[in-house]
DNA sequence: GCGACAG
DNA sequence: ATCTTGTCGC
């Protein structure tokens, strides 16, 4: 099973290379945000969609768990769900919010990366705590630093949250993104969570 | 070898 | 992520 999780890490490392991260974003609405609840075996993954202040869908998905919880590889545990729960969206993202780190990751392929190559939309990983790398700067708008290279941003207005590039999108746009948000945890994400939560009770 | 370790 | 009741504070 180590030759499993081993052969995994490899495929991150390969797809890490597929990644676009040099592209400018200006225009985030529609927004999108996923996210993914658990009860036992049971799994519901939750897709919203908003303009402004104005939650236009929300599609759930449920099913089982497909891969135990392994740091590093939850892209392998929630990307197959969120994925099925996006697709139900009508609506068409400009951008995606997600659950999970992008690139602040070991291999540089956290989950907001598998979902941002896998449908070519913008997505950006929104994280509570740090997976990898450490904090450099001062101030609400830090600097996520990862091999001495900023991979995102430590953002602080009231509770503290971590955000970085998935794919399809550069530093800089994610940067404005985070001030367009007014450094405050996105309201989307906070609907994603409570519905997914919600569909398994 | 030991500790860290998204959700 | 989830397990869990009351409790401190605005
Ligand atoms: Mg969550």
């Amino acid at each position: 099973m180590n030759e499993l999780l081993e052969l995994l890490e490899e495929i991150q490392v390969k797809l890490s290379t597929l990644l676009r991260l040099d592209v400018e974003v200006d225009s985030f609405e529609p927004i999108a945000a996923l996210d993914v609840s658990y009860k036992g075996e049971r799994a519901c993954a939750c897709a919203v969609l908003m303009e402004g202040e104005e939650l236009l869908e929300r599609r759930t998905y449920l099913s089982d768990a497909p891969f135990p919880y392994v740091p590093g590889l939850l892209a392998f545990r929630e990307a197959p769900l969120m994925l099925r729960a996006l697709r139900l969206l009508e609506g068409r993202p400009k951008l995606i919010l997600v659950d999970g780190h992008g690139i602040a990751h070991p291999r540089g392929f956290g989950l907001a990366s598998a979902i941002g190559l896998l449908t070519g939309i913008p997505t950006v990983g929104v994280g509570k705590s740090i997976l990898v790398g450490r904090v450099e700067g001062s101030g609400p708008l830090k600097r996520l630093v990862v091999g001495g290279k900023q991979v995102g941003f430590s953002v602080e207005k009231g509770r503290r949250f971590y955000v970085s590039p998935g794919s399809n999108i550069s530093l800089s746009s994610v940067e404005r993104l985070v001030k367009w948000l007014g450094l405050s945890y996105p309201r989307a994400l906070k609907e994603a969570d409570r519905w997914s939560r919600e569909c398994l009770k």
